[in-house]
DNA sequence: CTGTTAGCGCCTTCAT
DNA sequence: ATGAAGGCGCTAACAG
C-alpha cells in the first residue's frame, strides 16, 4: 500500500544474478540469451512484478510509441466511430494514443497540441482541423516536426497527409438517386462554417442546374450543424419552409439534420417516404435506430480511422506523406421512395 | 523535413550562453533567476523553438502527468459521454490521458491496463470493469501499483474508488413514477450480464410484488444491452411481447432499450403515450432526437466521468480512496402519461 | 553468450 | 543567482 516503488531492471538483475544487460535482453528477446539465463531472468521477473519503464525506454531509443489524436468533440457520434477504428488500428500494432478535445476551439486546438509534441508522440491525427489554424500556418510548421494526418481537412498542406471522403462524388450519387425516383423539387439541408457543406452546397447547385433553376430557395442552413441540438433546429425551421416550398424529397448534408427532418415530418403528418423522401449523410447509428430507418450515404467512419492509423504509422516509420480519397457508399432504407404523383 | 532532431536543454543553454540548471529553472519558474538572464533563455527558446520533453522530466521526477482510461467502446454513446467529463476535468489541470478500448473482453482489459502501466500512468479509471477481472483478483494487486477509480464497478476492492449513481434509488423513483400515473402492469426490459440490470431487477421485484405479483413474467431480458443491435433486438423481442402481455407502461434499463420499445410500438400502431408508456433510463442524446422524445433516468455521464477524474487526481495526490454515489433524476418528457381506461 | 559503460533529456542537491 | 554533477530506468555499442 505504502508506495512500494516499482522494481526497476536493476533489482530484476539483482534478483537474477546477471547484469541488467542480460534483463534488457530477455525482455526485448533481440540478442541470444543461453536457455537457462533466461529461465532465471524471467523467474525474477515474475516474482518482482516487474513492467519495464516504456518511458526510460523511448527516451533512450528516441522512439515513441505513443500517438497523438486531436478531435472536436465526442457529443458527435461520427466521431465516435472514427475513434473506435483508430483505436483498433493502434492497438493492433502496440501503439497507445492520447485523446485530446479541441472543442471547435483554434487555441484549444493548438494547446492541445503542444501538449501533445511535449509528450513526444510520434505523430498526430487531427479530426476537422481547425481553419484558422489552417490559415495561420500553425500546421505548417508543426509537420516540420512531427508527422501529421488530417480527417476530413480539406485544405492541402505540404507534407500532411490526408484521408478523407469524396463527399463530392458522394454527394452526386445521392442526388442522381432522389433524380432516379422521379424527385424534382429537393431541398437542400446545410449547417454553417463547413468545407463539408459548401462542398456538397456547390454539387448540389452543379447537379440541379441541370434540370430546373429553382434551386436558390432550396438551399437552406439551420445553423450549427454537428451540436447537440441540430435535430430540434433543423426541426424547427422544416416546420415551417417544408408547406410553403412543397419538396418532394430532402437531402440534408448530416444524418442529424435528417432526423430533425424526419420529426418535421412527423409534426406536420407528412409520411415518409410517401409523401416525401428523406435523405441523411454519414451513416452514424443513429441513422438505425429511428423509425423509419434513414436512407443515407456512408462514410464509414470506423475505416476513416482506421486509414488515418495506418497512415500516420506508414509516415512515422519513413513512408512519405500522401492523400487517401474513400469512396461513400449508398445505403437505401426507408425513408426515400419513388416521387408520388 | 529532414528528421532534424529537436531542440534539447542544452542547445538552450548554449545559445543563452548559461546552464542547463538555469534554463531548467526559467521554464519551471520554481527558482529564482535574474531578471535579463530569464529574457536571455526566453530569447533561446524562441528562436529554437524548444519544448520541453516531459517523458525525460517525469523519468527523473518519478511523477506522471498522464492518466489511462479504460473503456469498454465507444459505440455506445453513454461512454463517449464520460470520457468527455474526464477530458474536460483533466484538461483543466493539465493531465493528459491515454484511452482504451476493452471490446467486455477481460483478457483485452487486462493487457490495456498492463500497457498503461508500462507507460508510467499516475493513475487508471475504469469504465464498466469486467466482472472476470475482479473475481481473480486483478485489481486488487494492481491497486497497490497504481491509484484507480471504477466508474459503474459494482464490488468493493479495498483501496479502489468508486463513482457511480444510485441506481437503485433511481431505478425506485421511476417506478413510483409509473404507478403514481396510475400503471400496474408494468413490463420490464432488461439485458444480459450487467450487474446494473441485476440491481434494477431486483428494486422491480420489491416494488411491484408490493402491489402484485405478476411481475415474473413481466421481466423479460432481450439479450446483448449496449451493442448496436440492441433496439432492433428489443423492438423484435417486445413485438412479439406486448400483444400478449398487454402492459400498460414498459421499463427499460437503458436507452436503448427503451427506443426499440418505441419503435416495437409503432409497428403495432400503438400511441405513445396514449395507449402505453415508456420509460428509458441514462439520458443519453439519443432520448431527445427520437419522436416522441424519451421520458427517462438522467445519470448524468459527464458529471459521471469529471467526478471520476477529479477523484484519481485526489487519490494521485495522496488522498484517500473512496465512494460517490450520484443521485439519478427523473426527466420526463413524452413517453409517458396516465393509464388509460 | 554475457557484462560494462555511456548516454537519452531533464531536475536537483550541493557548491560557489 | 548560477553552475557542476549525479542519477531517473533503460538500451546499445563494445569488450570479453
Amino acid at each position: 500500500m505504502e508506495e512500494k516503488k516499482q522494481a526497476t531492471i536493476v533489482d530484476v538483475a539483482k534478483a537474477a544474478g546477471v547484469s541488467v544487460a542480460t534483463v534488457s535482453r530477455v525482455v526485448n528477446g533481440n540478442y541470444p540469451v543461453k536457455r537457462e539465463t533466461q529461465e532465471k531472468v524471467k523467474a525474477a521477473i515474475n516474482s518482482l512484478n516487474y513492467v519495464p519503464n516504456v518511458q526510460a525506454r523511448e527516451l533512450n531509443t528516441r522512439k515513441s510509441t505513443t500517438i497523438g489524436v486531436v478531435v472536436p468533440g465526442l457529443h458527435n457520434m461520427f466521431f465516435a466511430e472514427v475513434i473506435d477504428g483508430i483505436e483498433e488500428a493502434v492497438r493492433q500494432i502496440g501503439f497507445s494514443f492520447l485523446l485530446n478535445c479541441a472543442k471547435n476551439d483554434p487555441k484549444q486546438e493548438s494547446q492541445a497540441i503542444n501538449a501533445l509534441v511535449a509528450r513526444n508522440v510520434s505523430g498526430i491525427i487531427v479530426i476537422s482541423p481547425n481553419t484558422k489554424n489552417i490559415k495561420e500556418s500553425f500546421y505548417e510548421k508543426l509537420v516540420e516536426r512531427v508527422p501529421l494526418v488530417f480527417i476530413n481537412g480539406y485544405h492541402r498542406i505540404n507534407g500532411v497527409s490526408y484521408v478523407g471522403n469524396d463527399e463530392q462524388l458522394g454527394c452526386k450519387t445521392a442526388l442522381d438517386y432522389l433524380q432516379g425516383l422521379g424527385h424534382k423539387r429537393i431541398l437542400f439541408v446545410r449547417g454553417d462554417n463547413s468545407d463539408s457543406y459548401d462542398i456538397k452546397e456547390e454539387t448540389y447547385r452543379q447537379v440541379m442546374t441541370e434540370d430546373s433553376n429553382t434551386a436558390e430557395a432550396y438551399i437552406v442552413n439551420i445553423g450549427e450543424g454537428n451540436g447537440v441540438d441540430t435535430v430540434d433546429a433543423t426541426m424547427a425551421v422544416l416546420v415551417k419552409k417544408l408547406p410553403q416550398l412543397k419538396p418532394t424529397a430532402i437531402f440534408c448534408c448530416n444524418d442529424l439534420m435528417a432526423v430533425g427532418a424526419l420529426n418535421a415530418c412527423k409534426r406536420l403528418r407528412l409520411s415518409v417516404p410517401q409523401d416525401i423522401s428523406i435523405m441523411g449523410y454519414d451513416n452514424i447509428a443513429l441513422s438505425r435506430l429511428v423509425e423509419p430507418k434513414l436512407t443515407t450515404m456512408d462514410q464509414n467512419m470506423f475505416q476513416l480511422g482506421e486509414s488515418a492509423a495506418k497512415l500516420l504509422i506508414e509516415t512515422i516509420r519513413g513512408g512519405k506523406s500522401k492523400r487517401i480519397l474513400l469512396d461513400n457508399v449508398l445505403v437505401v432504407r426507408d425513408t426515400t421512395g419513388e416521387v408520388s404523383r
